[in-house]
DNA sequence: CGTATCATTGAGCTTAGTCAAAAAGTGTGG
DNA sequence: CCACACTTTTTGACTAAGCTCAATGATACG
């Protein structure tokens, strides 16, 4: 059993306070009680099963929330990017696994109890946490809807799309793909293999180009976004 | 393109009223704000692309939550019962259309700025909204864990569980499935034929019994929660 | 009681999973 | 800087699961 690094791991709260406050993203008015952890790739940043006592928003780096399956198998039900919170429960145990992605990832810890307290005095902040967790529930639609998709050539399609508007902020053609082909695999639900072979098919239909194997280049946006058209297809204008 | 009730198409916003006092939810402090709208079967509650401006609560029925592919394929992405809330954007937009599923289901609608301004000034129920979204996300959640199981036979024995849990509070070995083959399909992401035959296969096994289409027996629990099994399985003690 | 929808079953075909192995990176210590 | 070990990625051959098309049976509703 991998050992989970805690709050008190770090010789100091201040250290990586300045990668917090140079990012724009919700809940800045919290930065202050945040605590932020560096940690190791790999490295549990909260168990399934375990007191839920912290929110948490990834500062830098990447993250994966995953379940195991009794044969094995392990389940990605979500990739958690810079700005991205999570360790939203309905109990008082986290319901998934939370850890690290690359080395050196930094995720910024909110003491949920405390946050609570100043959600009930300050309206504001109660109403941030809130878009935050519809923020969430769209997130998880997305990858639902990723998921849901018939052909494996279409989920590796819309993961592409995906990362590249969560990524770039929607601008720019090129993805610096932030996971392994396992991960990907996990995440759509589709094998290792599979996820080789759509990405290199979709290489020698000129839809995408590979520098390397993480980095990806959008050709044909439209051929990505065929099969991925739904009735209806426009971005909430907020 | 089907005509959409609106709460103007009710007789009298008491009418239903008892439906709503007499049944347990969350949001109950809210009651007084709801219009209660009953709606035809396949009748539009919500479209995607429409201003967002109500939540919604089931008070009756079932209601389905689904995106129309191009290729004209329907994804579900949600399955909404009594009790269960939706309507919640990251924008000012509906992502999805939702549509009452059985003939006279009745839905509770929440004017969202009015309960908002509510929640500003009442810390009480700003954490029951917090809650409610933690429950729509703890939903959505579980829907992606059965979407992305490998075989079949798995999403529709995770699938006749989950709602044996949904709709019987977790007792009783017996559900009556609320949709249709063609829901269930659209809903696990595999053909209608695909659902037929597995739950055929499920009886043939003496996993299940069936009474007429829509009358599921659980028999042999533990079989269908095999390949279910995750490690750490456990329902957070709340 | 007829008609439309829903459900089941069958046959053939396509896709993706599995098993196996090679190739390409990555990182480490000598 | 290079050699070695390990991980990740790709490719191939085979198998099996599920989709499509098609037809028949069963239900529900007017």
């Amino acid at each position: 059993m991998k050992t989970r690094m805690t709050a008190t791991s770090i010789d100091g709260p201040g250290h990586y306070r300045h990668l917090l406050s140079s990012r724009p993203h919700r809940l800045k008015s919290l930065d202050q009680l945040a605590v932020l952890m560096p940690f190791h790739r790999g490295q549990e940043i909260c168990s399934q099963s375990e007191p839920a006592e912290h929110w948490y928003c990834v500062v830098s780096g990447a993250a994966r929330r995953y379940v195991l399956r009794a044969d094995g198998r392990r389940q990605i039900v979500g990739l958690l990017l810079p700005g991205d919170f999570f360790g939203f429960t309905t109990g008082d145990v986290y319901d998934v696994t939370a850890e690290a992605i690359g080395e050196g990832t930094v995720v910024a810890a909110y003491p949920r109890r405390r946050v609570e307290l100043l959600a009930d005095s300050d309206p504001v902040i109660a109403r941030e946490i809130r878009q935050i967790a519809f923020d969430v529930l769209s997130r998880m639609q997305s990858q639902l809807l990723i998921v849901g998709r018939i052909t494996a050539l279409e989920k590796v399609g819309s993961f592409i799309l995906e990362m590249a508007a969560r990524m770039s902020q929607g601008r720019g053609d090129s993805v610096a793909l932030p996971v392994s082909r396992y991960d990907i695999a996990d995440y759509l639900a589709v094998s290792v293999e599979t996820v080789s072979r759509s990405l290199t098919d979709l290489k020698h239909r000129g839809v995408i180009q590979l520098s390397g194997t993480r980095a990806v280049k959008i050709v044909d946006r439209d051929a990505l976004e065929d099969g991925e058209r739904d009735a209806g297809h426009m971005r909430s204008a907020a």
